[in-house]
RNA sequence: GCCCCGAUAGCUCAGUCGGAUAGAGCGACCCCCUCCUAAGGGGUAGGCCAGCGGUUCGAUUCCGCUUCGGGGCACCA
């Protein structure tokens, strides 16, 4: 039984008490489904519910009293051991231990499935994240969006949701006209321009550029430049694309700022937003009234000379995501980015929609790399760059991603590559991926004494399961689909990796104490085989959290 | 000046929807390998949940103010 059905229980339960008249409130009144959760003291029961106290005002009765009609109707519920009220009015549920055993059985069958729901089916999400320029290599603050956003979307689609993940490549406007100067500099010697990029990427860069074609050298002016432009545009990207790929870190569409100007999609979008009655003129340029909806100031999308400005593309990209039918947009950005939001959802009011469903910003906070406890500074300007690559060839992709998702993404992270490299516990990664390999062990040397524990020849029987970290390892199992709810509608994977340490914790308590494989020469019991299905389940509903991940679920380490 | 984020153990940090004795890892100290990987398990010590008010049966959690950090406020991209 998941918490879940208890829920449902409870929640049938309490209806038949609202119509024998035990509790006296209208059916209206009842929570849509009771809260149910893990008492942190074994004490109190597998479960435990408060919607006895919740209910005590609208039924203005004592909560005990409640609690005691409840636990009348729950007593001798199938699956359910003993009820007890305990404090101002906990119910303490127990669970008998074949309704718990079940779901060993139940996860292995599912495999690859088991934890996926449909709380979220029907919807469509536009995930974007990273969207760097196509000027320079992706550095550690896009390395935790690309963490981060692969596994919102992971976990949005694990729990039935409909999501694309789009990169935004801003390659038009003045930052790529630099690039281009800058490439042509480094190339013929000549000094960088002022405000250009520097670095040794760039003299890289140009140096690859002229070895792939040496003509380049001999265009005039404008054309080499543009020429220098494009193809430090083509090698960039593609780079780009190569480093996201060795981070297993995949886009459904790499949506090019350019093919909006080139199909007429920002002249369509102003035609939208001036439709709706909220772009006027002013000392020459062409204004969004963004005020309208909240923002502190108007927005410029065509300035007096007649060039557009970034602000128009992102209105035209907007109205461009509503066109393809995405119900709500994701739009993942760093904290030096925040001062867009209001911007943002002022665009979607301006175009007639629902910024509370239409657009959804999360703000990512900074990320300083420590090492031996001094910080590692990274500046484009300077050159001195930590990448995204830097930070894999150090302490690899495992690593850096679970470390990176395993704190939410508003909060300010320190990440010590002393510490990352490290095989330890100070390492949660090596933890959880432990479990995992010492699982498949154990099912390796089952196999390698000819115990077949799926053929049936000895039934599973889940009632074998009692022992207390036998409850503690299944509840931990059980707790999986929920997880991944919450941490979907919340936006926060890294509960998904919190769990897993959880139940990483709860195995290695398990083994610890319960034997799975028999000894010398005993005999295979019913025991061996029930404890081995709890363990291809546990081991099941790691590789699946780890997978949403991005992480491996090594066989052996 | 205005806006956003944060403040929980010595350190790094968890802790949706308010609940019982506030948790984990690291660091410190003490135990446990004739047994499936000790990359593990058990235990001890360590807290004014930044401060002050409010809401209520109950607040680390919700609201307001204050203090201290971090970031942001372009006809840049």
């Amino acid at each position: 039984m998941t918490p879940g059905e208890l829920a449902d229980v409870i929640g049938t339960a309490l209806r038949e008490c609202v119509a024998s008249g035990t509790i006296a409130v209208e059916l209206d009144q009842l929570p849509s489904s009771p809260v149910v959760e893990r008492p942190k003291n074994p004490e109190h029961g597998d479960y435990a519910t408060n919607v006895a106290m919740q209910l005590a005002k609208p039924a203005k009765a004592n909560p005990r009293a409640i609690a005691a009609a409840l636990a009348d109707q729950l007593s001798g519920t199938p699956g359910i051991a003993g009820v007890e009220i305990a404090g101002p009015g906990f119910l303490n549920i127990r669970i008998e231990a074949a309704a718990q055993g079940v779901l060993a059985e139940a996860a292995v069958v599912a495999g690859a499935q088991y934890g996926r729901g449909d709380a979220l089916a029907g919807k469509r999400f536009n995930v974007e994240f990273i969207s760097a320029n196509p000027t320079g290599p992706l550095h550690l603050g896009h390395t935790r969006w690309a963490a981060v956003g692969d596994a919102i979307a992971s976990v949005l689609s694990a729990a039935g949701a409909d999501v694309d993940r789009e990169f935004y490549i801003n390659d038009r406007g003045v930052q790529m006209d630099m690039f281009g100067a800058s490439l042509r500099a480094a190339a013929l010697g000549l000094p960088t321009p002022e405000n250009g990029y520097r670095g040794a990427y760039i003299a890289e860069l140009a140096a690859e550029i002229v070895a792939e074609d040496a003509a380049i050298l001999e265009l005039p002016e404008d054309e080499q430049f543009v020429a220098f432009r494009e193809a430090g545009y083509r090698l960039q990207l593609a780079q780009q694309q190569d480093t996201l790929n060795t981070f297993h870190t995949y886009f459904d569409t790499w949506f090019s700022e350019r093919s909006l100007h080139a199909d007429g999609g920002v002249e369509r979008a102003l035609e939208k937003l001036r439709a709706q009655g909220h772009v006027y003129e002013l000392d020459g340029a062409v204004w969004l009234r963004t005020t309208d909806f909240d923002d502190d100031k108007d927005r410029v999308l065509i300035k007096a000379n007649g060039d557009l400005t970034y602000f128009a593309s992102d209105c035209a990209y907007y109205v461009n995501k509503r066109d393809r039918g995405f119900d709500t947009n994701l739009y993942l950005l760093g904290a030096d980015h925040h001062g867009y939001v209001n911007r943002l959802r002022a665009v979607s009011a301006c175009a007639g929609d629902d910024p509370e469903v239409a657009i959804e910003v999360l703000i990512g906070q900074l990320v300083k790399t420590m090492r031996d406890g001094v910080e590692v500074k990274l500046s484009k300007r300077a050159g001195e760059i930590v990448t995204l690559t830097d930070l894999v060839d150090e302490v690899g992709v495992d690593a850096a991603r679970y470390t990176l998702i395993r704190y939410p993404a508003d909060s300010p992270l320190t990440l010590d590559l002393g510490l990352l490299v490290k095989r330890s516990n100070d390492n949660p990664v090596y933890y959880v991926q432990y479990a995992h390999a010492r699982i498949s062990s154990v099912l390796r040397n089952a196999a390698d004494l000819g115990i077949d524990w799926r053929s049936g020849a000895i039934a599973f029987d889940p009632a074998l399961l009692e022992a207390e970290r036998e409850g503690e390892l299944l509840r931990a199992i059980a707790d999986f689909p929920g997880v991944i709810v919450g941490a979907a509608e919340l936006r926060e994977p890294h509960r998904v990796a919190r769990y897993l340490e959880d139940l990483a914790t709860a195995y290695h308590r398990f083994y610890d104490t319960c034997r799975v494989l028999p000894r010398g020469d005993e005999e295979v019991e019913a025991l061996h085989v029930a404890r081995l299905w709890l363990c291809a389940a546990a081991l099941q509903v790691l590789a699946n959290g780890l997978t949403m991940l991005g992480v491996s679920a090594p066989e052996r380490m």
